[in-house]
DNA sequence: CTGAAAGCGCTTACAG
DNA sequence: CTGAAAGCGCTTACAG
């Protein structure tokens, strides 16, 4: 699909030409202009605060919109400018934790600054994921975009580098060349929360991760799997693949993927989820199976989910809130310095996956911190 | 504030006029109507499938289109075409089970329909309630609005009413002239999930609900908190103040509420709780005191949040998902539909609050249902 | 510092 | 069923 008619309309309504402009129609510019005594293109000037007009004539023009209760037309303003005042935000699920948290904190910093913003939650539909990235669904719509851990494959680079808008990524692995990037070290966040386990005396230490072919996350589940493979080979162990379970980054996957783990028989004296949601399944499936937590079994999980202070789940902190602000920050830091020129109609040379990297800062990586609650212990046997 | 003045941007860029357009220049409607011989009025028509258009001219735009990767200009269309093909949603804080949970349903409806979805999030900041509401913000901006859990105030309601845009409310108590409202029955739901304590053997039930001074979520505490009293009542016990509690439909509310209940002297033998994450706040806070759920204290909320299966809350499980999908349903039909005239910059005489109540009609309401889980048991004394 | 005028890229009566 | 032309309401070189 290329072409995307707006939705089917009505026949349509519009003010008669020539039509009487009493308080029948709603104000625009050049009533404004009219009260006070200025050409539309002052009016234009002095309301976005340009400085190229004088204090006087400001005032008058202030004084006349307030009168007139005037708010520019978007759309207008957004034809004729070129801007569009609006970033395009896309997230995997927003009823989840960090997504919820990051979207929270990116929509108040947003709008503080005068930008709307377009919600795009995958929702796990792979066609919708495509009709965002790589159709011109965005293309005039939005004047950046923000990825939160959205996986994209080479085509999906080329799509976005066509659509040559600048953006940022949250939690990504994937690199697309020119934009920033703030996430935590999903690496080392799994590190330390194998080897919180290992000091407490564990050996065998389950892990329960995303579904590798799940595109949803695709790097955050490998990273958090690396880190708690290196722990453990640092603590010369051999992880152990049936110990190691993929599912899904919700509670209902962290249940499931626990019961099936006790099934497989001695159950491990420790679960490392890589992230709470899937810890609080675990924490179900434990209880379930009659293990008590940190008695038999120790769980710990990423994120500080709201609920893990409740739950006393051990956790590994990530800031999301944090994460959501300074990359909204960063994509708009450079769109009102007006650096970034306005979208125009050009269509640049695509980039490419990778081809463009040397402009490419590395990510700004925000820390992370253990949160020991109750639910690690020293294994039993000890 | 009356004018809203873009972000202060660059000093622009444009694409020059007589400039080349090769392949340099994104592709706009006359480069379609060029290649399949058409004027644009019936490269227009065609893209958004009005029907008099025949098949073969239809056919030859639509190859066109496609050959070019034609995208419609949305601001060119919104202009020209009154409507903006987005939809404004206001939640008050998207990180809640609920409100995340009815925005997922919405966005896949709308984006389904081919409509943009506009996030606003209160965040509690009394003074975004005012812009989103009270100037002309959303003027000329979105189609319609849809108004999660918002309380309205008079002075709101005669804003909107100005704007003279359709809508609809989900969980609202306020009442907005000719929007449709979806909802559960907040009265019924706290009865039956008192009525469940009371059952078991209950009589000294405490609750813990919202601040009524609180703006967020008004009429959901008054409700519950009416259907409490009203359970208690027509069990014959008369409603304790003292065990009433105020708080924020969060779990640090619940937690903070539940402990200070528990150093008033003796606990209550069950807690009502207005939803699930104050109820979840109370488990925490019974956990910390040293009492046992449900042997000590039975705890009971209203939602089935995503966790409470987790934390064998017993609940009243109220559809989210299915409120927002219904609510979009109702709002998008009309638009669709064609029976809504596009925004054309006519300002009505306003309605204002409760003027016009005729055409409203009665909120839908979707069915609760009681979940009972391990929270709640017959008091001890039994 | 300000204004006249062109232009942004579509949609819509209107006429055929 | 289709096209020519006006118009949507702004912003921006350009000229002063």
């Amino acid at each position: 699909m290329t072409a995307v008619p707006p939705p089917p309309g009505s026949t349509g309504w519009r003010r008669e030409v020539g039509a009487e402009r009493g308080n029948d129609s709603v104000t625009r510019i050049d009533d404004v202009a009219r009260l006070a005594g200025v050409s539309t293109a002052t009016v234009s000037r002095a309301l976005r605060g340009l400085p190229t007009v004088s204090a006087a004539t400001r005032r008058r023009v202030l004084a006349a919109a307030e009168q007139l209760q005037y708010a520019v037309s978007p759309s207008a303003s957004r034809l004729a400018g070129g801007r569009t005042g609006t970033v395009a935000v896309v997230v995997p699920r927003i009823t989840r934790w960090f997504f919820g948290t990051v979207v929270e904190a990116v929509e108040e910093f947003l709008h503080q600054a005068g930008y709307d913003l377009l919600l795009y939650n995958l929702g796990g539909r792979e066609q919708v994921r495509q009709r965002v990235l790589r159709t011109a669904n965005l293309h005039k719509r939005v004047d950046a975009i923000m990825l939160v851990a959205t996986p994209l494959r080479p085509a999906d680079l080329t799509a976005l580098a066509e659509l040559d808008l600048p953006g940022i990524t949250i939690s990504s692995g994937s690199t697309v060349p020119g934009w920033p990037c703030v996430r935590i070290d999903d690496v080392a966040a799994a590190r330390t929360a194998t080897r919180h386990l290992l000091d407490l005396g564990h050996r065998r230490i389950a892990h329960i991760s995303g579904d590798p072919t799940d595109e949803l996350a695709f790097t955050t589940h490998t990273d958090r799997r690396r880190g708690y493979q290196e722990a453990l080979r640092h603590a010369g162990l051999r992880p152990d693949p049936s110990l190691d379970m993929e599912s899904q980054f919700t509670i209902a996957g962290g249940n499931q993927a626990t019961t099936e783990l006790l099934a497989r028989g001695e159950p491990p004296t420790a679960i490392f989820a890589a992230c709470d949601e899937i810890a609080m399944g675990a924490l179900t499936a434990l209880r379930d199976a009659g293990l008590r937590v940190p008695q038999d079994v120790s769980v710990i999980g990423v994120d500080d989910h709201d609920l893990s202070g409740v739950l006393g789940l051990s956790t590994i902190a990530q800031p999301a809130a944090e994460q959501g602000r300074l990359a909204a920050r960063l994509l708009l830091d450079p769109l009102v310095a007006g650096t970034v020129e306005p979208y125009a109609g050009r269509v640049p040379t695509p980039r490419g996956a990778g081809a463009d990297d040397a402009t490419t800062s590395p990510p700004v990586i925000l820390p992370t911190r253990l949160v020991v609650r109750e639910s690690t212990a020293p294994p039993r046997a000890h």
